[in-house]
DNA sequence: ACCCTTGCGTTCATATTGGTCATGGAAGGT
DNA sequence: ACCTTCCATGACCAATATGAACGCAAGGGT
């Protein structure tokens, strides 16, 4: 299977690079082009599929300084264009998500991310190709069912298998996220041993592991007698 | 929250409107219309747009006397018309599914397909446009993080419990089905190897599935030594 | 000022389950 | 009757929360 053709648009060179730099790391990807506008984007994807090498990709910000990425979007696809576009977003623009689903948006990158998040996101979309190619390899006998369709789709939605260290479990991760996320006041590691059910050594292992990611910040609680205890308060989104 | 307004488009006029009764039988869909080719949908899109009461989703027949499902999605992004699609094909045509997903397509429906494979598909629609609204609600402190948008799209692209990948047989999953049912309380994949005589990985596989169909919810087991065990609870029935 | 008490941080072995692979037997097609 | 396909099984290794034991830093008493 060829590599998937990408071009990247973004108004600002440093993520711009970023973003290409991210590109040319990743497997089965390779980077078509780059454009700062809305414009350009437009005129490089008619000129690739006009020279038969057209763009399979769209790395696509919503902010750009002449036109809405929806519009681009909505454009591409007056335009005959077909390729497939996943969205990088700013947290205040939540609100179009629906509209660019309806346009063709696969995924949703919110600013900012990580080099983990990017590659998690363009690795489900890979995997969603080659599932589609693969039935659809034998013409005559494809006999592809809904459930292989649906299983497709189903590669399309993001698990956030994001890596982590070992001994530590997603779901475990969930829970203690949630359970901060909830408590306005900042919680010790025991608070979240007793409402989770959880043992102390383990909370605190998940705790410790927020904090690092930067996820909860993290201050000693002093004024009792012992040992000063650790309390982790969730972190507004950064922006 | 209002209902969903569908706009069903099918040129035989059995299946329409089989497909139009289906519609008026779910909770949460009103039918908006029928339209039997591109042409009359296309109108009718666009007035229901201009008289300020949009449709916002239409099942769409891939097959039509004038035009194919697919310029008639173009057609409507071109015209600015952003109801979501759920498209409907003949088993030959999957060769285009990646050029639907582009066009925002958002859910596949293959022909024949029964009344239950229908309403599934139409549920996690649903469910997808309610935890796209959840957030959003709080106007000023919508900050949806990525998590809750890969939720959302998680909740979209789900696969349908209706359609079995390879590996599972249908009257051992009716029987895993029928015992988590039964229990009041969340149950362990070796309480259901136990109570139905087989292996642990069997029951363990049929439990996976379901959690990932979204049947039942996974949790994960504390307080004891060893590893956590996961429990399954029956989450809410499928119409 | 010193030392004792106190309670949390830290580490490690252990227990128990999750996940994968190749195998066996049954059902259906030829 | 043979072959193919499919599904459940058993055995393996990997994963992960727990409990206990030890160490450490602050409070409070002498």
């Amino acid at each position: 299977m060829s590599e998937i053709r990408v071009l990247v648009v973004e108004d600002e060179p440093i993520a711009a690079a970023a973003h290409a730099a991210y590109i040319e790391r990743l497997d089965g990807f390779t980077l078509a082009g780059s454009a700062p506008d809305g414009q350009s984007a437009l005129r490089l994807l008619t000129e690739f599929s006009a020279a038969g090498n057209p763009v399979e990709l769209v790395l696509l910000d919503m902010n750009l300084p002449d036109l809405h990425g929806l519009d681009i979007a909505r454009r591409m696809r007056a335009a005959g264009l077909f390729a497939d576009i996943i969205a990088i977003t700013a947290v205040r623009e939540l609100n179009i998500v629906r509209s660019a689903v309806a346009t063709g948006v696969v995924q949703y990158l919110i600013k900012p991310f990580t080099y983990a998040t990017f590659a998690d996101k363009l690795a489900s979309y890979r995997l969603f190709r080659e599932q589609l190619a693969a039935p659809l390899a034998g013409e005559a006998g494809a006999r592809a069912s809904q459930s292989d369709v649906d299983q497709a789709f189903a590669s399309l939605r993001a698990p956030s298998e994001l890596s982590l260290p070992k001994g530590l479990a997603v779901s475990t991760l969930e829970s203690v996220k949630d359970y901060i996320k909830q408590q306005a006041e900042a919680v010790s590691a025991s608070e979240v041993m007793e409402a989770l059910g959880m043992s102390r050594v383990t909370a605190r292992r998940y705790l410790e592991y927020l904090a690092d990611a930067g996820t909860v910040t993290r201050a000693a609680r002093y004024g009792a007698p012992g040992r000063p205890e650790n309390e982790y308060r969730w972190n507004r989104p950064r922006t």
